[in-house]
DNA sequence: GCAGTATTGGCAAGCACTTTCCCAGATTAG
DNA sequence: CTAATCTGGGAAAGTGCTTGCCAATACTGC
């Protein structure tokens, strides 16, 4: 594309070199400071004159500037860390959409991260965030049960908005920033209730991992809003496994395997466990919603 | 947390600061070299005792080395740009997933763009992943038949290895870097003989954009297939639209208005298409595959 | 006890930028 | 016609880190 990408290697054509903005300045032959000022488009005025001389050099070497170096020379970086549980699951798929969406129009960088609910690890990626001097740091996905892993994320949090960063969460307000909380409790009560008008009367719920606050809250509204029709639900029926499609297929199994007769209606705390009892109830050759029934919650676009 | 955050400004809490190496160094009472070398773990040996007091230091003030600042010294970063065309697409998201996955293992940091496979927007981000010093970017993807657009992403590609930067992508050769092609082609082909195999004579296709080359040689290989077996394809039978759930939703909606009497087969020539197709199906009351079977390209796990 | 060789610490010069400060010249006001 | 005010350019001092080089000390073998 343009020609004379450097005048420091002529040997061979793929040595790599990268073009600063002393190589522009001096083909300008402008000081440094004020091809600085043309391309960084600060508020400090520079002569129309020179402003064309720095852009022509800029064009000809093919000049980009090095954000790294500018977030050094300035302290201030562009970019933002999300951090969701599965990248792969619809749900956080399509929120990191928005997200990506929304940083493109603001001119920021989103790094994304996928850590398996692993609080862990969660809290390795914002420390990386820290080092990177990101601007915020989003997490999103529910907390679990688990304090202690808990605590070690909430101090790295701590760190991280104390050397200027924001924090936002999507999920529990556990860890003592800004957090968006989805009505789980509220939701799946007025689920349950729905259900119970629509004429279903036996249940079963896949029922999520145990620690998994989110789904422990759906369970607990789900539960009081049979309640509230005085719909018992069987502790048997009850069944955990993992928050994704595979385990709401193997939650869904251990409900057709355990003898007791077909619940009207099933519940899947996630929709990707829906979409996995789904598979489940077709391959054992069940037809939704003629023989059984299934309700999910979230709201993502599938069937 | 870790008590004394700062020693520079002692005036209120929340005042934010970064502890620098200098800091570190100043408090451990060695040189800025010397913290240097025990931080950043080179090959340079330190004594034990100076090891010892550098990390004491790094604790006690919380220290994280600016990872921007070490990649403008080293001129070597660990980020790598990912680009798809839409991170909510599950085709896409469980790739991105793959490859978080792999980042992790290897330390290097995902910078995720979602460009709604706009060539130009493409550009925009291999230029920002140059301006980042990138060490890598990996653009996930059909490729348009629109060629104009296509050089000025081409151009950018180049100044970006130019500048010592890696690129991959996934789908069509025409980058001129190295590429992994899906066997759209082939696949489609097969697909259609084994469809014809298991006795399915007339067909529709939800044909995805006109200009994706994606959807184009999925299109040809399935006509190829089905020629294979002498069965025609009615060109009218042939829907295009989007490369996306709401697209083949949209397209089979034109199927099903169209009058003619319904095919055994629709082939949509991504799964994301044939999900939506399935959803419009049901809406019409109609039962797969009884009614009508569809099928599907890719591998994404849903039903 | 001594030349010869590791070892280990630190100075200072980078890296690619931004930004403060100063100064020369042009413009305006009085 | 002089003083006050702009204006635009550049030298130089940061920003936080790495690293080549040098000197000082600590070991080794003889």
């Amino acid at each position: 594309m343009i020609p004379g990408v450097s005048h420091r290697n002529s040997s061979g054509m793929s040595l790599m070199s990268q073009v600063t903005l002393q190589d522009v300045a001096d083909r300008a032959g402008v000081s440094l400071t004020t091809a600085s000022r043309v391309v960084s488009e600060g508020t400090r005025k520079v002569g129309q004159q020179l402003i064309d001389r720095v852009n022509l050099a800029v064009a000809e070497l093919g000049y980009t500037a090095n954000l790294q170096a500018r977030a050094v020379a300035t302290g201030q970086s562009s970019t933002i860390g999300v951090v969701v549980h599965d990248i792969a699951d619809p749900y956080f798929a399509s929120i990191a959409a928005g997200l990506i969406e929304v940083a493109y129009s603001r001119q920021l960088l989103v790094c994304l991260s996928s850590t398996s609910a692993d609080e862990f690890r969660e809290r390795e990626y914002v420390a990386l965030m820290r080092a990177q001097r990101a601007r915020a740091v989003i997490l999103i996905g529910s907390r679990s049960a688990d304090v202690p892993a808990r605590e070690g994320l909430r101090s790295e949090i701590d760190a991280f908005r104390r050397s200027g960063g924001r924090v936002v969460t999507v999920g529990q307000d556990l860890l003592g920033v800004d957090t968006i909380m989805p009505q789980n409790a509220a939701g799946a009560d007025a689920l349950g209730r729905a259900l119970v008008t629509q004429g279903h009367r036996s249940f079963a719920v896949l029922a999520g991992p145990r620690g998994l606050l989110t789904a422990r809250d759906r369970l607990a509204g789900f539960r009081a809003g049979l309640q509230s029709w005085s719909v018992p639900l069987d502790p048997a029926a009850v069944i955990y496994g993992e928050f994704t499609r595979d385990g709401g297929y193997e939650a869904m199994s251990t409900v057709l395997a355990s003898g007791n007769p077909l619940p009207d209606c099933v519940f899947a705390v996630a929709d990707v466990m829906a979409v996995g009892a789904l598979a489940r109830l077709r391959a054992a050759g069940l037809s939704v919603p003629a023989d059984i029934a299934v309700a999910g919650f979230d709201d993502i676009v599938t069937l």
